[in-house]
DNA sequence: GTCTATATGGCGATAGAC
DNA sequence: GTCTATCGCCATATAGAC
């Protein structure tokens, strides 16, 4: 079993393709790069994909798809302490699993393009967001729950840290910064009046 | 006082390329656009920068001055934590007069080119990052010091929070989520023993 | 399903008139 | 200091042979 290296198909591909975005971003990289890092010509690229935009949102799909199953999971718990918690969880594995993909979904200006348009992704990343956010809708939340999903492309872009922290070092420390930031007891007030929900 | 709409200059120039740079990433803006923005033609941005990376630098180049400011400040303080907190105050406030050009500087994948290339850059970033980690260097404090400098971006780059919320209430949050993150008392310890500094 | 070859357009950058 | 016009190149995308 080869793994038929003499043609990748589409998974060969999107898996090139998602190196290519992640290294030079999705504008920086051309289909001939994508091509060449796929060992076949731009024409073969084009057979599986009818544009460069079809091959992005292939490479982000599987993403969203984590994201919802991960807001779907959150939600099954009762508390919306308990629903934070495993939705924080579910991103640090995500993340640690899958890091390129995650950064470049919150990195690259085209990937927020394409996810602004996409009502999909739109709709993903809100109900995450308000997954992680809880009932309450002050303002302090809103910030902490961006600052930790934009905190948590950090690990891949960082080449500190890409190379040498291990992954449960890595797990331990996101879900601890998850914890610390969105925790509703832990959260920064401001004005001691609005906490009473 | 019409500012002398007719002739930008450079600093028109800059200025909108700094505009267009953050909406479409460095990478994702022709020069023909920055010209548009500006109000010249191309020729004319090519009178005052001899190339597109000369303008990328010149729109990047105020921000890594402030953080060598951030970074000189907060290094005449006495005590680990009092540096903490005074570059953390410090990358607030520049954050938040500064929103785009500091979500550039950390979001784009261009930009990570240029500064990677650069010598200033590369120092001004490891001494920032220095600064923020304190004398301790175990992996959960890196890690944080990285999620709490990408965190920075995501008030700009959130488009639930570049319109709605006012500069103290960011300020104050991302004080708190830097103080939560970095502050070695509230740091994460897997292995306690590690503590001692 | 892959290739060579090509069409078409926008890119960064330059030349030279005003 | 700005313009019009253009160069050379590489981008995305297509056509048609094997």
């Amino acid at each position: 079993m080869q793994a038929k290296k003499s043609s990748p198909g589409r998974g060969g591909i999107v898996a090139a393709a998602a190196r290519q975005f992640s290294e030079h971003g999705i504008n920086g990289t051309s289909l001939q790069q994508i091509a060449d890092a796929a060992g076949v010509t731009k024409a073969a690229v084009y057979h599986h994909y009818r544009s460069k935009n079809d091959i992005v949102r292939a490479v982000l799909a599987p993403a969203l798809d984590d994201l919802s199953a991960i807001v779907r999971r959150a939600r099954q718990h009762a508390t919306a302490g308990a629903q934070v918690e495993s939705a924080v969880i579910g991103l640090a594995d995500h993340t640690i699993a899958n890091r390129q993909l995650w950064a470049l979904l919150m990195q690259d200006p085209a990937a927020a393009d394409l996810i602004h348009t996409d009502p999909d992704g739109q709709a993903v990343f809100a109900s995450l967001r308000d997954v992680l956010t809880g009932p309450t809708s002050d303002p302090a939340g809103t910030i902490a729950v961006s600052m930790f999903l934009w905190g948590l492309t950090a690990p891949f872009l960082d080449p500190r840290l890409a190379a040498d922290v291990d992954d449960e070092t890595l797990r331990g420390a996101i879900v601890a910064a998850g914890r610390r930031l969105l925790e509703p007891d832990l959260r920064p007030m401001s004005s001691p009046a609005a906490a009473g929900g």
